[in-house]
DNA sequence: ATAGGGTTAG
């Protein structure tokens, strides 16, 4: 009797026991959901206090939820509290890091494992190789082919369609390709992969070629065959090739579908075609298929000029009517649309209203500003985003904030900037920052400042860097750093009228006279002409 | 656990 007792005494507290955490892990997945960050964090407190944050499963919870919140440093500590049992945990936790994007946490996590001694599975293989084609780093994908090779994981299909899909991404289609040739059985994701390797790399045709000849080994395309290669023909341009695959796949009984149009559309806005882009848009709304985000912000880019921003704003209303307004890519596509367009406290508003952001997100508020003219609020909100999104900081982020100091004149700001991009950030300058030092130091007359910062390149100047010099030189009237700015122009851009005629205009200020008509005869005997200055207004 | 269409650029 007391034994009985004691029995279901031990077995309702035991359920008891088991039921909270499942109710508190309940709770913080919906946070996690939400992004609810404050509302995890008081829940985390309380569960420190009862003790239950000790518990693997609530860990676990934990981290995922601070992996979905951004906050990754907090779900890294929380992981490495936990003791090493299994490997499960960590396999688990690099897929998270990789579904979520966070590439370089997904890697992190799986050379701890390998230093830990702990083999990996081949389930992980795929989420780690997939971070390594998403950052482009090929040469650690290339030695995680080599342990899948050691743990005689090369016969599994997934592993196998992984490692195409990560050289085809890195753009090492050739090596994707010897993968695909020595598989014993191809199956058609792997297919699929190299063929997407060789579509995105300009060599559509390569991809068709080798369709066929799957086709006769009995290997059939399906949707997501035909639609990589409409895809690579219409970053081509060749809209003839487009229009027959998309008859071939209707004879071949499979129906397009919003990924075929989206691919079609696509195509057309990379190869500045926004007229037949925008038709293509009314064709597919007419067949009844329902736009996408990625329809959505495929077009956007398209609408970027203020003759274009009611063309904008009719998508901006299509994605509120279909629900996908929220989605991170249109957003910022509509952050990008509206400043560009000259409606900055439009783009503002959306970008205020984005729980999460990204580099694009940033990037394309601060190129907005810096480009209108708000070269403080430009500023302002980088060290907004230093604050709160430090590790999305990228060359373009310093590109925008540099270029609004050009524009507002502040140079110590600039050269500090210049600084803090190479010494904290480890960005190295790209020809664009260099630009925008010189047109910094150019614009307040420190004429040999900007000479002696081109001097100093470790990598060839362009006709953007020469041509700051030239404009500088111009300004100020500075004949002799205008010639060696325009002579290294010449050699760089030798069919640019525009440089030539500012330089003439230069030796015109300077008086002298018979250097400009000098240049001007050379520019006739080419046959060079500077187009005339354009603008679009719409007409209704 | 693997394959297709998407946002920033002087």
């Amino acid at each position: 009797m007391a034994s009985f007792r004691l029995n279901r005494k031990n077995a309702i507290s035991f359920r008891s026991f088991q039921s909270q955490p499942d109710v508190y892990a309940n709770a913080i997945d919906n946070y996690a959901h939400d992004r609810a960050l404050h509302l995890g964090k008081k829940l985390h407190a309380q569960l420190i206090i009862n003790g239950l944050a000790r518990l693997t499963i609530i860990a676990s919870k934990l981290i995922a939820f601070y992996t979905e919140c951004g906050k990754l440093s907090h779900a890294r500590k929380l992981f490495d509290k936990i003791p090493v049992t299994n490997i499960r945990r960590w396999i688990a936790l690099i897929g998270t890091y990789a579904r979520c994007g966070l590439y370089q946490e997904a890697l992190g996590v799986f050379w701890d494992m390998q230093r830990e001694c702990l083999k990996p599975n081949k389930f992980v293989i795929p989420s780690v190789l997939k971070a390594c084609g998403h950052i482009l780093d090929w040469k650690t994908g290339e030695k995680i082919h080599g342990i899948s090779v050691k743990c005689s994981f090369e016969v599994d299909a997934f592993v196998n369609a992984s490692l195409i899909d990560m050289y085809s991404k890195c753009g090492h289609v050739e090596k994707a390709r010897k993968v695909f040739d020595e598989m014993v059985v191809k199956d058609l994701v792997a297919l699929n992969a190299v063929v997407a390797g060789y579509a995105q790399h300009e060599l559509a045709e390569e991809a068709l070629v080798l369709v066929e000849s799957m086709q006769s080994l009995g290997v059939q395309p399906n949707i997501v065959t035909w639609n990589t290669l409409i895809a690579g023909f219409s970053q081509k341009g060749d809209e003839v090739m487009v229009s027959d695959l998309f008859r071939l796949m209707l004879a071949d009984g499979v129906e397009p579908d919003v990924v075929s149009w989206t691919s079609i559309i696509s195509g057309l806005v990379q190869n500045f075609r926004n007229e037949e882009a925008f038709d293509t848009f009314k064709q597919m709304l007419s067949h009844g298929f329902c736009p996408t985000t990625a329809t959505i912000s495929t077009l956007l880019p398209a609408c970027a000029t203020a003759a274009k921003v009611k063309h904008g704003r009719e998508l901006h209303g299509h994605a509120l009517v279909i629900g996908v307004e929220e989605d991170i890519y249109v957003r910022s596509a509509l952050v990008d649309m509206y400043a560009k367009c000259g409606f900055i406290s439009e783009a503002r508003t959306i970008f205020c209203k984005m729980p999460q952001k990204n580099m694009v997100t940033w990037n394309s508020m601060i190129f907005g500003y810096a480009n209108h003219g708000y070269c403080n609020e430009a500023i302002e909100l980088f060290n907004q985003m230093e604050k709160e999104d430090e590790n999305k900081i990228d060359h373009l982020t310093f590109t925008g904030a540099l270029t609004a100091c050009c524009h507002a004149g502040t140079i110590e700001l600039g050269q500090s900037m210049f600084k803090i991009m190479q010494e904290k950030y480890k960005i190295a300058p790209r020809l664009e920052h260099y630009a925008c030092m010189v047109d910094l130091l150019g614009r307040a007359g420190k004429l040999y400042e900007a000479y002696d910062t081109i001097k100093s390149m470790p990598i060839e100047p362009d006709l953007f860097v020469w041509g700051a010099l030239l404009a500088a030189s111009r300004n100020h009237g500075h004949v002799d750093f205008a010639e060696i700015a325009s002579k290294h122009l010449l050699e760089l851009e030798p069919e640019s009228a525009g440089n030539r005629l500012l330089l003439s205009s230069l030796y015109a200020d300077a008086g002298k006279w018979e250097q400009v008509v000098r240049l001007k005869k050379m520019m006739k005997r080419k046959r060079l002409r500077k187009l005339p200055g354009c603008s679009w207004i719409e007409t209704v």
